[in-house]
DNA sequence: GCCATACGCAACCTCCAGGTTGCACAATAT
DNA sequence: ATATTGTGCAACCTGGAGGTTGCGTATGGC
């Protein structure tokens, strides 16, 4: 996730906004599912989950070189960016994702396209006319 | 001198390996784009050079919080993700978005997509059968 | 030539994400 | 009842991401 903004004593005065951050909708919709998506390890966990289906934790964590709680925190984080859902099924937990959520993204990413386009048209109309 | 120094933790002999990494090619293909895509400035950055088309780095520092420094980290990190390209104007540098990147992106979105509900449909289907 | 602009490089600082360890607790199995 | 398995919680530790400052170097306009 984000870095915190960088002291109190911000050094030249202006605080806060972050190249002026516009659209929060945005942000807080996809900017933590790719930050989610960035960490290597996340991106494995959702890989298998989509090739064995859901999954617990500790199963999730055996065989890997990961710590349980590791996995712990990682899903945890998932969880929070709502990539992946989870269910208690007896004394354990299953895990599965949360398709809806990348199709969000995977759209997100359609019309950041999208509007580049616009952008180099608008460019090359001003150019050239 | 970094990593574990007695605690046997790894002692299983197998190093690395983040639940079995696998894809390789997946990974690097669009775990860096992710990742890039997770800072929240790095999404502004895209975000402009989208509505206002190749910006130098000093158009893009200008009026915001950050140093041009850090901007400048920033596209370097996006630059290597090959999520932008830069090219020399003079004295000064444009940045353009890399739109085919963010379309592999999304596809990879889509795979994973798929993959859950081929996942899912298998369980069923055991579960049924 | 001279000055301002647009960068590049490198050292340095801070903080938190990613990891570990240790222990307590709930749900099964036996 | 007891041992075992699957988790949850909390207190650590550490490297590197994100930021800053300072200075050196092209490039363009006058």
């Amino acid at each position: 996730m984000s870095r915190r903004r960088s002291s109190a004593r911000g050094a030249r005065g202006e605080r806060h906004d972050p190249l002026r951050a516009g659209r929060r909708q945005a942000e807080s919709l996809s900017h933590f599912v790719f930050a989610a998506l960035g960490d290597p390890t996340r991106l494995a966990i959702v890989r298998r989950l989509c090739y064995e289906g859901p999954l617990s934790i500790s199963r999730l964590a055996a065989g890997g070189s990961l710590t349980r709680q590791a996995i712990t925190k990682h899903l945890g984080v998932m969880e929070r960016a709502r990539i992946l859902r989870s269910e208690r099924r007896g004394r354990e937990r299953l895990w599965r994702i949360e398709q809806a959520r990348l199709a969000e993204a995977r759209h997100y990413l359609d019309v950041i396209a999208k509007q580049w386009d616009g952008a180099l048209g608008r460019l090359k109309a001003m150019v050239e006319g």
